[in-house]
RNA sequence: GCCCCGGUGGUCUAAUGGUCAGGACACGGCUCUUUCAAGGCCGUAGUACGGGUUCAAUUCCCGUCCGGGGUACCA
């Protein structure tokens, strides 16, 4: 492998579940990497022994899979820089802290957490701005050795080096000067002996041979501590890209309150993993001209890092929905079976067995009929349900308008009833001919029986073309409505219930 | 408070020191006709504000305002 080669990671903490603006994060890391060629590492950041679970572990894995971002070295496939969760990396974080330690670049510091609160307090109380003060800065290493070893609690701190101001190169922003004065003598390994995320993500980044971070915008302040850190343990830092924050409508940073379930919610709500991937990536990166609906190929040959944006970005679902319709009108309806069959299953449209030939090919025939109007799968499936049960609802408004309104309408669907029965072969075509061959025989105008044909067999006033519709459904299915929703006229049946009166 | 990053229609964005500032979502209207939730067409709406530099600024500079992020023994 040529040197090169562009070494990526997504480095997630798992505390509770993924949520979308790191799947956005991920997205940037994996186009880019899958663009370049390069190599992309899943990393878990698991050092907070407080707010890891196990769930929030899966939930990184489930999104990743669902959504078709695959990595090259992770936990789960190991790889040559591993272990890949940082909970299992200790050894290697306590030996680069014990060379900084060693070459005075760190030191013990014994403040308690009451004391560090104090003096935040009474910083702020005299309107300064709260850093540590360094008072174990000076202690004798050997003296500090001997209290730690003793059994003393303590910290490591990083001894922030003298310098004027820390400039940090950023791909998506220029050169980002920070003064030095910010920084104070920050930690690097807690009380329990875990290294704090600047320190593990430095020593681990550098370790796992990055040649680029790309991250959110929010970690942008923690740049410049972590480049006095690759410096401290002479190792060269990778280029830094930070893409802009998702926001709420609220225009406030998208979080996990905002969609508490995480990214894996929509699919529940039916959404294609493609269309979700299309929608992200449009999220701060263009591709330069007036694409908008992308496969996942093109995106990846398009993409680029300079043209991502630096400005943080609203969340508007509206248009994901509408990229998610582009993209069912797109895929084959063999391709979206599966999909739709696993919802049906679910609400009970369809029996949970392995489905015959012939309803394997009817589902196929609906999906691509209703896929043209969809805008989710959900929705498909709610449309579709008169395909699978003659317990279909019927629109009020529409018995209303198209049953009830002409007179005769029973007849009217007898007539048309009779003369499909005959129809052959059973193709929208054909269909279309004899239908209207009846509605001139009976003396109707031909909107007004495929209004109410409509309605008789699926209960809805919207739709896809009547006859394509017919075709898919089938004569038996068909001639039966039909003639049922004659019968129901003619008891006045749709007149009971409520709602009569407009 | 302090530090950092941003600011093109309601939203996502393109472009540019001289353009009718382009596209998309959403919204409104029209249309197709067999319905619309699909398709087509049209429309409303934008360079945050104030200074500078310049023949010319949305574009470059400064200030203001607004928004976001950070300021932990979280990541």
């Amino acid at each position: 492998m040529p040197e090169t080669s562009v070494r990526v990671r997504f480095a997630p903490s798992p505390t509770g579940v993924l949520h979308i603006g790191s799947v956005r994060t991920a997205l940037y890391n994996w186009l880019f990497a899958r663009h370049e060629g390069g190599t992309l590492v899943l990393r878990i950041e698991d050092t907070d022994q407080e707010r890891g679970t196990p769930e929030a572990l899966e939930s990184v894995f489930g999104t990743l899979r669902w959504l078709g971002l695959d990595w090259d070295e992770g936990p789960d496939i190991g790889g040559p820089y591993g272990p890949y969760m940082q909970s299992q990396r200790l050894p290697i974080y306590q030996q680069a802290a014990a060379r900084l330690l060693e070459r005075g670049a760190a030191y013990r510091c014994f403040c308690t957490q009451e004391d560090l609160a104090r003096m935040r307090q009474a910083a702020e109380a005299a309107g300064r701005v709260p850093r540590y003060d360094g008072r174990c800065r000076g202690l004798d290493p050997d003296e500090a050795a001997r209290r730690a070893e003793a059994g003393e609690p303590c910290v490591l701190r990083f001894r922030m080096p003298d310098m004027e101001r820390l400039k940090v190169p950023d791909l998506i922003r220029g050169e980002v000067v920070f003064e030095a004065r910010e920084f104070d003598d920050f930690i690097i390994v807690k009380s329990d002996g875990f290294p704090v995320y600047n320190f593990a993500n430095v020593v681990d980044d550098a370790g796992m041979k990055m040649t680029h971070v790309i991250r959110g915008e929010d970690l942008l302040p923690s740049t410049p501590r972590q480049l006095v850190l690759y410096d401290a343990l002479e190792c060269p830092p990778p280029q830094f890209a930070h893409a802009p924050m998702l926001l709420t409508p609220e225009r406030r940073k998208l979080s996990k309150r905002d969609l508490p379930e995480g990214a894996l919610a929509y699919r529940d709500e039916g959404y294609l993993p493609v269309a979700v991937v299309n929608f992200l990536s449009l999220l701060g990166w263009s591709p330069g001209d007036d694409r908008e609906v992308f496969t996942l190929d093109e995106i990846v040959q398009a993409f680029s890092i300079d043209r991502i944006s630096p400005a943080p970005a609203v969340f508007d679902k509206q248009k994901m929905e509408w990229l998610n319709a582009q993209h069912l009108k797109r895929t084959p309806g063999s391709e979206l079976a599966p999909l739709v069959r696993e919802r049906m299953v679910a609400a009970g449209m369809l029996g949970p067995g392995e489905p015959s030939d012939e309803e394997a090919g009817y589902l196929v025939a609906v999906v691509d009929l209703m896929k043209e109007r969809a805008r989710t799968l959900n929705q498909l499936v709610e449309h579709s349900r008169f395909f699978f049960s003659d317990e279909y609802a019927f629109d009020e408004v529409g018995v209303r308008k198209r049953l009830l309104k002409p007179e005769g309408m029973a007849d009217i669907l007898v007539g048309l009833a009779g003369s499909l029965d005959a129809v052959a072969p059973w193709t929208a075509e054909a269909i279309e001919t004899s239908f209207r061959a009846s509605a001139d025989a009976q003396g109707v105008a031909h909107g007004t029986a495929i209004h109410g044909a409509r309605v008789a067999v699926s209960g809805q006033t919207v739709g896809p073309g009547l006859f394509d519709l017919l075709a898919v459904l089938g004569r038996e299915r068909t001639t039966a409505r039909l003639r049922a929703a004659a019968e129901k006229l003619r008891a006045g049946a749709f007149l009971s219930g409520s709602g009569t009166t407009a």
